[in-house]
Parts: structure tokens; C-alpha cells; sequence
DNA sequence: ACAATAGTGTCTATGAGACATTATTGC
DNA sequence: GCAATAATGTCTCATAGACACTATTGT
């Protein structure tokens, strides 16, 4: 008598996208164009299909939804969240990954949203997000303001060449803080791995021109850059 | 047109429990009573039911494969394995829940398994569990490791009363490394929150009794214990 | 007294936080 | 020169790591 596997639950994945716009901590939301929550924000999402591995469905759903291709840029498994009333169509059980992606194209919908949009967090979390995209969202921010301590993934929120004063403010955005300049590149500056010098400066307006630096090859900070409590 | 849910997965959950005995790092498994790798070690777990929550899934196949019950121990969610082809019966998506745990008592195979054992870390990864458990194990110990850095979980490994030396023997045993009681002793009763004294002390045999304390009410330390590099 | 274990003290190097100063640009 | 921004330097205090010493038990 063979085992006959039973197929108990929709699995979906989402995706949590934070970017930072104009020293502001966003997230990537689209407006829901069907029941439930219709018109609503949600957090971009589907269900996952047969034989998709769960991180290239949320890759593709994150794309279908948003136009948003995250080639390249970082993504980290966040939870899974499967209470049984957690979504009113029946047994959802949703794996959330979690990216943190510099500066973003504006997202375009597609066919299954009525909109896409880079809103800040603050915002998102006034208006409410449908199912429980809230607390998700919630959670996601909390993975990242933690991981920015002992990881130079604050890199990942800046473009591919950076300067020291653009990595503060990403801190300072995410962590909802204020840094002390100096400090904050001496310490940049002096962690092996975090940032990689180019040579290069940037041409600004009005002010000695900044250093150009690359992420750095640590995968963690040693000693971690702990934010003030 | 109502929208109908397709169920495309079937739901699992399995449970890392790592405990310490004998100054070694140990995890709970059990051996298959059937196919795939029937006879080999597996990390306990099972499918969801209809209507019941992930956590409350986990514990409920827990006890069920090995009588452990862990009412009032630590657990927490680990991650999600879901690839294609990590099982060969079809398409089963596994959440897995980590949680650390004192001295357990000898668990016992429920029907659905061949037998259970609290086991060394190093021996069951060197003889190979089912599916994707290997690796699953490894993300536990990982994380267990990362986490004694920066919260009092350690405490979750001892007793419900323990001295600092016992504390000192989990860092050192989930650690893989040897620290310097002097400076333990001083980093453990200097961090708020970390252990409260009881007042109390061991007897012990042929040494000066030892101060018992009890988990502090931290949630996480400040400044963290980072193991050395 | 001695062995065994627990706990305290001391020194030094490193890192964090506060804050002044110098450097390099555009106007 | 002046405004604006970037980068460096200088203190002080807290903490980590190395290691000597004292304390309290059983035999």
C-alpha cells in the first residue's frame, strides 16, 4: 500500500522590498484588485506553481505584479506565516522572502493588481495592509533594522558605488536614528570587509567631493555596528 | 465568479530540538518506520491538519513521534524548505521550528517511528539524515549559535536553576570553543537582564558551592557576548 | 593542609561616543 | 572669502581579553 501524499494548503509566497527614498524607509505594496481587501494595499504575492521553487516564485510574482526584476540584488527567506483564518478563502500558507534593494524603477502593475507603488512604511502601515501584511511587514523591518547591526547589507540599499555620507543617511532611514558623521566613518572606514574604497569621488555641488566606495566582501561586521538604544 | 483556492502543496512541519548533554551539543530524532530511507534518522515532524496553526502542528507531532512535550521551553520559527525535489513522494513544503531545551528526559518512538533518541550533533550529521534534514540541522545549529550571541537563550538550555559555570558549559558546547571563566563569570552578572541571582547555592563536592540564578528578563543583551573569532 | 571549584581584582588594548579641527570643492 | 560638505584627530569612558589572586567547600 503506497503512501498517497494529501495536498493540505495553498502555499503563496510574498515579498517584502524595502528601498530607501529620499532618507525615507519604503516598501514595495500593490493595490489589490480583487476580494478580499479589493483596493487595498498588499504586499506583492501569489500562489506558488507546481514544481517552482519557492524563491523564483516569489521572483516571478514579485515581477508579474510590479514590473520590479531583482536580479542581482539581496534576498533573504523571512517567515512563513500559515494561521488557518489568516486568509478567508481557505488554508494559505505563505512563505515571505525579504529584499533590500537600492533605489528602485518606478514599479508598473500588472494584470492581477490595480497598482504598485513605493510608499514610505510609515504610510503603509497608517492606511493598514490587507490579510496580515501588516504584522508581515512589521516583521520585515524589524529583520532588517537588525541585520544593518551585524551585516554590511546596508550596501544593498545604496547603489552599486556609494558614498560614506549616503550610507549613513540608509542607516539612519532604516534605523529611524541620527549618527554622528564622524564617528560613523571612522567606524565604517576601519571594519575590514564593510566598504571598498574605488579611488573615484563624487563631482557635488558646494562641498569637497566624497570618496566612492563598492560593497565590501564581509558577509559580517566584526565588530558589529550596533545602533544606540 | 468566486475565486477558487487551489491546494498545491502539502504542508509539514518539523522541529530541531537541541539540547545539551555531557557538554555536548545534541539533537532530538527519530528513526523512519517507513519509506523514503525507512530505518535512517530524520528530524521528528509531520503534516499539518485542516484548521491547525504551524506552531500548535509542531509540538502536536513532536510529542506524538517522541513524547517530548515542550510546554513552556523555547521555540521559535527557523525557516521554510520548500524545493521540488526535496521529497519523493510529491510536493511537501516543510516548516521548520527550532527550539532549545534543558535536559530532556529519554524520549519515546510513537507509532509513527522506529525509535527516538537524543543524539550528538556531530554523529547524526555524520551519519546522514532523510529528505533535506542535514542541512535543515545545520540552519538550527547556525542559528542557535548566532542567537546565544545576543539573547540570554542559553538560559533555555539549563535547568530552570543553573550556576554560571553550568551556563559557561552550554556556550561552550553549542560554541565549539573554551571561554574564559573569569571573564564570563563578570560578563554573565554584569549584563542587565541576563540571569537574577536566587540568593541560593549549590552543594556541591569538593569546590566552593556555587551561586544558583534563574533566567534573567532580557530579551536581548546589551552589549551582546560575541563568541570569539 | 590540600584539592577542587567559585568568585574577585588588575592590567592593557580596543572600540564607542562626544566634539574640534582641517580639507576640498562651488560660488 | 564664504558656505557647504567631507574627512581626520583628540579626548574620555566602557568593554574585552589575559591572567593572578582570594574564597569556600570536602577530604
Amino acid at each position: 500500500m503506497a503512501f498517497q501524499l494529501r495536498l493540505n494548503a495553498a502555499v503563496a509566497v510574498d515579498v517584502v522590498v524595502l528601498t530607501v527614498r529620499a532618507d525615507t524607509l519604503c516598501a514595495l505594496a500593490v493595490r489589490r484588485r480583487f476580494e478580499p481587501n479589493r483596493g487595498g494595499w498588499a504586499l506583492p504575492g501569489g500562489f506558488v506553481l507546481d514544481g517552482e521553487d519557492l524563491p523564483a516564485a516569489a521572483l516571478r510574482e514579485l515581477t508579474e505584479e510590479t514590473g520590479v526584476s531583482l536580479d542581482r540584488m539581496h534576498i533573504e527567506q523571512l517567515a512563513t506565516y500559515g494561521d488557518p483564518g489568516r486568509d478567508p478563502r481557505g488554508r494559505v500558507v505563505s512563505a515571505v522572502y525579504l529584499s533590500l534593494a537600492p533605489a528602485l524603477p518606478d514599479p508598473v502593475a500588472g494584470s492581477d493588481a490595480a497598482g504598485a507603488e513605493v510608499l514610505p512604511v510609515a504610510r503603509l502601515q497608517a492606511e493598514g495592509l490587507a490579510f496580515d501584511h501588516s504584522r508581515i511587514l512589521d516583521d520585515g523591518v524589524d529583520r532588517a533594522r537588525a541585520k544593518l547591526e551585524y551585516t554590511p547589507l546596508a550596501a544593498s540599499l545604496c547603489g552599486p558605488e556609494f558614498t560614506v555620507a549616503e550610507l549613513r543617511r540608509v542607516y539612519q532611514a532604516v534605523w529611524g536614528t541620527t549618527l554622528d558623521p564622524r564617528n560613523f566613518h571612522r567606524k565604517v572606514t576601519s571594519t575590514p570587509g564593510f566598504v571598498t574604497p574605488t579611488g573615484r569621488t563624487t563631482a557635488r555641488d558646494g562641498g569637497r567631493p566624497a570618496e566612492l566606495f563598492t560593497a565590501g566582501t564581509a558577509d559580517y561586521l566584526h565588530p558589529p555596528l550596533l545602533r544606540p538604544r
